[in-house]
DNA sequence: CACTCACGTGGATACGTTTTCAAGCATCTC
DNA sequence: GAGATGCTTGAAAACGTATCCACGTGAGTG
């Protein structure tokens, strides 16, 4: 355990001034000599500026916040690889945070964030606009990703995305968005739903089941557009985040409604859900009901038979979201939404 | 984007000193009256210590990191929900980070931690002990989890783990060991791997394969011992981590020998691969190969058949080796290792 | 030659905290 | 009542860095 070189060592021994050394490590005017020398000694010292020093005197802690609600799903294991490879690739460090989908946890994690003076976050949101106050308030660099928060009954924070998205989408914005500057990186949701739902259409299929979680909203949306007017209530239903209350949906919804011919899982949580539930009631897939699962996971492809799934690229959702967030130097980055695509694969048949 | 309040703030609105707020906020002794003057200016400013201050201060960076192959790998997304899930309650922010199994990398991202003064660090290593010297040498609380860093060929950083593992697992200690104080935290691969060829050995099966990958010695080196000699080297296979070398060692597996009847896959990963690998030749499960894969993960239930999988407690794996080197305050923490469990579903049939 | 200008340089300062140290004060003991 | 003892307190010194500012030196210009 030796201790470390500091900048004062390395000016001492290259005979220079501090200001000097540092001037040299972050790229400043330097005479070639100089320059030379120093890069040297620190060298030969195995110099490695420390972080501490730098992030007091600049009031800001480096790198990023990345706050997931379940790194256990596997989508979120690909967000976060591609958050991480942009980071790596910039060599800043992400400090990561499991909110388990609970805003409480995620207030909790954004105070962490807040007291670490991070000052650049990545966060798929689980709370509404208010947690997220702090946050913004606090002038933190804010990018959602894959979902937006809770649209707020009043103007506030998520406004802007939202309005951005909604426009996006090709719907009106909702008509109180005052802009207050958080980007986000989404999937094309109502695309890959559209598509899903025609794709179920075009089999034949008439009473087609939404199984949602928290966070899917826009994805219900767009499902309800898609099926058209009116939609039957009783197939759209939702869990909690959990595996298990995602279960419980599963189930209860086809128990509910044998009528039911297909399934849309928002999400692969419900996906896996809708799977086993589907045994546990002795449904076939996908003779007896069709199912389409967003995200395209590796394990959709082992299931029998494999998952027709709407892909959303995860990994480039976490690496452009990284790429903003780190771009952003004052100015607010437009959203960025990602393509979908319908990987057709065997769990969907047409309807009897 | 307010400015925080800093503690001289608070000292001045208290009419104290800086230091009597510093007690009182770090649980020092301070007079009932002052401290709760104090706590009520503290309140009533909002006033959070920085982190930064303190760090510099006490030349280390609070927290830990984290470092695992890849977060697509669910049982690494598992495991990191348990590291998180003790630093949330203990309000410890966590730096993440993936190797991709890239030694290099993982060297680089130590490098990293090393400039941030982060002092605490679990991983899923990678490198070899030549990587982690550095690591051990600036005088880091490093556990291992999971798995070792690969034996070294002389006396060196994995040293004292490997010696109390060797030691858990029965066998007899690798003799130039020199405890080097890296702990860890890892399954009893031993037991695991046994009472799933026990398992395959009742079902009549003779000819056993393993399928490896990267950090799965202790695994192979169960395998061999289960097995008894001789070992037939040819089912014995490695793939270097990614999801396509595993698919090409098991279909080479698969293909360069018809006549093995049941598989073990050494991780999640290599399992997925042998599925997807039976399936491509035509291969039953488990009619015609059985398979036993490691890691219990949520879709081992979905596949069919179900996987018969040897669980390792994933989470528990990281909630424990955060204790440790959270509570490593200057000696070094015992070994832990956990048990394994064989659940049996549906992806082993007899021998025919 | 004098004057300006640009540039390389180093001293000093600030960032926000913890911790040491000595001083102040009240209480206790002989 | 004098000395000793214990507790509370604030001033000051770090921690390692980036940056402001002033100084010196050289070249360029009139």
């Amino acid at each position: 355990m030796e201790k470390r070189a500091t900048i004062k060592d390395v000016a001492e021994a290259a005979g220079v001034g501090v200001a000097t050394v540092s001037r040299v490590l972050s790229g400043g005017s330097a005479s070639p000599a100089t320059r030379e020398r120093v890069l040297a000694v620190a060298a030969q010292l195995d110099y490695r500026p420390s972080a501490l020093g730098r992030n007091l005197r600049q009031r800001r802690t480096g790198g990023m916040g990345l706050l997931v609600p379940d790194l256990t799903d596997t989508f979120y294991g690909q967000l976060a690889e591609g958050v991480l490879a942009c980071a790596r690739s910039a060599g800043e460090p992400v400090v990561l945070g499991s909110t388990g989908g609970d805003p409480e946890q995620e207030a909790d994690l954004i105070g962490m964030l807040l007291e670490q003076s991070v000052d650049r976050l990545i966060a798929v949101p689980s709370g509404d606009a208010e947690t997220w106050a702090p946050a913004i308030r606090a002038g933190m660099t804010v990018v959602f990703a894959d979902r937006l928060p809770v649209q707020p009954s009043h103007d506030d924070a998520g406004a802007a995305a939202i309005a951005d998205l909604m426009a996006l989408d090709g719907l009106s914005p909702a008509p109180k968005a005052r802009p207050l500057d958080v980007p986000a990186v989404v999937a094309d949701d109502r695309a890959g739903i559209r598509t899903a739902v025609r794709y179920l259409r075009g089999l034949g299929h008439k009473r087609i089941a939404f199984l949602g979680g928290p966070g899917h909203d826009r994805r219900v949306a767009a499902f309800r557009e898609a099926v058209g007017s009116p939609v039957d209530e009783e197939l759209v239903v939702f869990g909690t985040g959990s595996r298990d209350s995602a279960y419980a949906a599963a189930s209860g919804l086809f128990q509910s409604r044998p009528d039911l011919s297909a399934v849309v899982a928002g999400g692969n949580v419900l996906g896996e859900a809708a799977v086993l539930a589907a045994r546990e009631l002795d449904l076939r897939v996908p003779r007896d009901v069709s199912l389409v699962m967003y995200d395209d996971v590796p394990w959709a492809e082992l299931c029998s038979p494999p998952l027709t799934v709407i892909a959303q690229p995860g990994r480039d959702m976490g690496y452009r979201a990284a790429e903003l967030v780190l771009r952003a130097v004052g100015r607010r980055p437009r959203s960025v939404v990602l393509p979908t695509e319908l990987i057709i694969r065997g769990s969907c048949g047409p309807h009897r």
